[in-house]
DNA sequence: GACGCTGTTAAAAGCACGTTAAATATTCAA
DNA sequence: TTGAATATTTAACGTGCTTTTAACAGCGTC
């Protein structure tokens, strides 16, 4: 998954500095603006998925960078950040088009929650870019319509076998560990579900069969590895 | 422009109903429902472009009943009611997928902003130009006339059929998963729900019977899937 | 070679779907 | 309000796909 952009625009740099590092740490890109000329600049440049702007900023206010801003991508999420937590400003946050309002001092955990719930409902919309396919040698694997596919063979695959054979996917060429794949497609892990997943480790390998490529090798007592010798790996 | 459809639900009558004026008075249609059983039911049944709950209910907390709503529809925006500030309590809201959170007493006018300000986000994302039509085949069908068009023939649809024919053609020729359409047809998802979508399948599959090109074809305990083979695709 | 682990196949059990028809529920007009 | 027309759900039965279980044979390590 890839990390979120945050365009943070603070004229105090001890808080900014303070708020960016907090941020990164939970898992976010951000890029920290003094001022509102340069968080124009850097709107830009770096197209954030996501703005916390302060409204008392020299130069130029956060109200009005918002409305730049908005000009510019009217679907960006915008959080104000103010010291105030006066009425009128308030609504004319909201007003410039804010998504949201957070009073210093705040709760630092809560305006995670907060970027993470606006950051959720625009992600929603956007094409979510799980993986949908894999390349398996000459062979294409549309996860979602479980389908296997090779010049002219179409292999429709079961549940099961699709979910054993995406966990391989995204293990390729590393080991998938028996007991995490059991633990993640069958929910347990006991003597007969571990038989299951050999059943089902063998009927891939017939998909598989005339490659030559294309391999499932069992690490005794450990798990499998799916080893694709199209792609240059030792 | 259509009013937009508000599901309050709230415990404390008095407070309630002033809300619902209030509400009503800015140019929303709102439904008040008493607690969280009640709030479900009327969430079923108008199709709310946002709801607001109130956290402390006899019956369904706001919580529980939030984490059914957004079962039931994804992308519905949630705003909580609460009289607590509590921190937990707004963790707890932002993880139940709130998008907002408002502490009693509150500024109505804020209150307001805040409605806006969601309805505009989502409103941004939803298709505006509705689909009228669709081209299945040498089909034509007309959704809001229900009528399902090819040379001579034209077929009437039932409300159901009509339904569930949109949706596969919303996803042609991408599968279209069983729980996400009976969840968004039948507001429900259970075995009798499920069997009543299949017959409906059989009923749409009649009105193709004649045409090659067209299918609706099953995976597997996943959906359906809509194939137009006029279309240039595998 | 003993033991546990894996490979494979086939039979058995389980579950999802296709379809039709009968039973309910809903709608609409008289 | 009632009854006819329409719409939807439930039931029943057949079919096919999926998964588990069982059985037996081969492999790996100590």
């Amino acid at each position: 998954m890839k990390k979120h952009q945050i365009l943070l625009v603070e004229d105090d740099q001890n808080f900014g500095s303070v708020l960016r590092d907090y941020l990164e740490l939970n898992d976010y890109n951000v890029t920290l603006a003094q001022d509102g000329v340069e968080g124009l600049q850097y709107f830009k440049t770096t197209e954030p998925d996501i703005c916390l702007l302060d409204v008392m900023m020299p130069n130029k206010d956060g109200f009005t960078l918002a409305t730049e801003i908005r000009d510019l991508d009217a679907g960006i999420p915008l959080i104000f950040i103010t010291a105030k937590s006066l009425k009128e400003d308030m609504l004319k946050g909201y007003q410039a088009g804010a998504d949201d309002y957070i009073t210093k001092p705040f709760d630092s955990e809560l305006l995670l929650y907060k970027i993470k719930a606006i950051l959720n409902r625009t992600g929603l919309f956007e094409s979510t870019t799980e993986d949908k396919f894999f390349l398996i040698g000459s062979f294409k694997f549309d996860v979602e319509m479980r389908r296997l596919k090779k010049n002219g063979e179409d292999f429709k695959l079961s549940p099961k076998e699709a979910a054993l054979l995406k966990l391989l996917c995204q293990h390729k060429n590393k080991v998938l560990s028996r007991s995490a794949a059991l633990k993640k497609i069958w929910k347990d892990d006991n003597y007969f579900t571990g038989r299951s997943m050999d059943v089902y480790v063998a009927k891939l390998r017939k998909y598989f069969k005339e490659d030559n490529n294309i391999a499932i090798i069992n690490i005794h007592s450990e798990g499998f590895r799916l080893v694709d010798r199209t792609e240059d790996n030792s």
